[in-house]
DNA sequence: CAATATATTGTAATCGATTACAAAGTAAAA
DNA sequence: TTTTACTTTGTAATCGATTACAATATATTG
């Protein structure tokens, strides 16, 4: 592969004019352009972005941070961000952490090594302490999961207030006995996400009962299915059930629909309306969090960071979606 | 941010020392690697990968292309992917093509400017003709989708003879209209999955019949759902279906929910085993790819392909998962 | 102890681009 | 035709590492 030497020396210019010519700048004659761009093409030359990088000490990339790539949760925020880094003239590297510090360092020292010029966490596991190290010397922008009271900005839903808002609806349907399917509370949205389904039962004198709330290990469809079979094995068991998102709320359903003797269905309301939640039997009712547009603004916002601009955190709006799983 | 310069001479050694410590290398005192290490904690320093890789002239990324990160079916392939990569000590890049050219562009130049080292593709949509002209300069293995007697090393599974098993599956039940939802045709797997639905059907002299086949745009569930509507309008409606991914068996399925005044329930198979196809009700008989294996073996190829080794291209054994969406 | 072999370290070129500054060329003004 | 102002091009340093080769230090041998 050429090199930017030989097209200069195949030009007849320097490499300074040929550097010239690739980056459009204007002080270049029409005849010394076309000698160059003919060269180039003569030579079918792509100048090396390693160099180029090296130069400029940046890497035009944008490491993305989550969890796993199997949670479809996921899916339209990368679509976001994917969409907002091109424009930018940015790629993105998805980088799976499976929850593993091990894999956490690597794409820190990625970022480090000047590999990637800045970091969008979507990952709830990641390790708060070196991310804010990090983000002491490198962007770094928080999306979805976030750290309350922290440095960080960061684009994300009011989960309280969602999930405040979704159990409010169950109960609305007369359902007295609610429970909660909810993941680790290690996690900040598993602990908002509870404290709205507080409110709203405490709101209305309902009881919370420990035995009504359940704690996953995963967010897999497999644990929604085990935390149901649980739930309904109780004595007293509950008529309605919030999970803290679709995958779980689905296993849920999938139990349900697997214990044939119900004397009246239970209803069950998700959090994030994946696209597979309008799939299942029935539907799913959830929570819809504007996950193309969270990603979209969290691009946005580490671009600004960047340049060294003061960026404010955002928290966008979301909406229940109300299907069938809260109405048969 | 430091760099090696004054790593060496806060050390008081050469730049060249510095680098052997950092590589590693044999020939080192204890005593100088001590003094090197202990500079380099002094001074927080990292190497910049820029660097190294301008230098080493390698980018240890590989370019993961894929047409949308929305379909299911590339969450274990890429699981695979990523854990064969890290073992290598390359990480990777998931490319979503969108099957735009203007984005598979982009990527392709990144390979050009050695900002990647090589690329796996599972693209169906990608541009042969332009893939095969990178893949004379620089490593490309193709990953479930290929091009039949082209020159790529790929990894697969037999698509012909998993449909012509899961149709024949169908015909065993007692099916003999047989319905196929199939997507567009420019599709390697799409005309090998029809090729397999024909040869089960003629094999049991069944009838192929023009308005049973229905190609959809996507592989949306949304597509599923049209399909099987259409069908069910026929005047003389197929008693089973076959489709060829299971995002739009499931679509299909749905769309037979919707329908309650069926006299007999239409059997449905799928293709590609995703972990929905566990959840949805009923659940769906499907045809199961060694996915986490086949991303797996793709990199293998992809490191040996790197070695310049000569790479033989591979054909993966598969399996019918007999669920109820066949037996209700 | 001197001569030689071996282990350790240093010097400087190199990867492929960008860019400040200098130099040469061209156009405009005197 | 000079002189001046402005454009265009070239030279060489630079980014931060690796590494061939040279130089020095240390160990081994006779």
């Amino acid at each position: 592969m050429a090199n930017i030497q030989q097209i200069a020396q195949e030009a007849g210019v320097s490499v300074a004019t040929v550097s010239r010519v690739l980056n459009n700048a204007t002080s270049v004659t029409q005849k010394t352009r076309l000698k160059v761009k003919r060269a180039i093409n003569e030579l079918n030359y792509e100048p090396s972005m390693l160099g180029r990088n090296l130069r400029k000490s940046e890497s035009r990339l944008i490491l993305v941070l989550l969890p796993s790539i199997s949670n479809p949760f996921y899916n339209e925020i990368i679509n976001g961000i994917q969409n907002s880094s091109i424009a930018n003239n940015y790629n993105i590297l998805l980088c799976e952490t499976d929850s593993k510090p091990e894999r956490e360092n690597i794409y820190f020292n990625m970022v480090k090594n000047k590999l990637a010029d800045g970091v969008i966490s979507m990952d709830p596991t990641v390790n708060m302490q070196k991310l804010n190290e990090l983000a002491k010397n490198h962007p770094v922008i928080l999306c979805s999961e976030y750290e309350e009271g922290g440095t960080i900005p960061y684009v994300t839903i009011d989960s309280e207030l969602a999930a405040y808002q979704a159990v409010k609806h169950l109960i609305r349907l007369g359902n007295e006995k609610i429970a909660l399917i909810s993941s680790d509370e290690k996690f900040l949205y598993a602990r908002l996400r509870r404290a709205g389904y507080e409110r709203a039962l405490k709101e209305f004198q309902l009881p919370i009962r420990d035995e009504w709330i359940y704690h996953t290990k995963e967010l897999e469809f497999q644990n929604g299915v085990q935390a149901m079979r649980m739930l309904l094995q109780l004595e007293e068991k509950p008529t309605a059930v919030f999970a803290v998102s679709d995958t779980l709320a689905i296993g849920a359903l999938k139990a349900l629909k697997a214990e044939s003797e119900l004397p009246n269905p239970i209803a069950v309301v998700g959090f994030d309306n994946i696209s597979f939640s309008n799939m299942t039997y029935p539907t799913l009712t959830t929570i819809s969090q504007p996950m193309y547009k969270m990603g979209y603004l969290a691009v946005d916002m580490l671009m600004n960071s960047m340049k060294d601009e003061k960026v404010e955190s955002i928290v966008l709006d979301h909406e229940l979606i109300i299907r069938d799983s809260t109405m048969w």
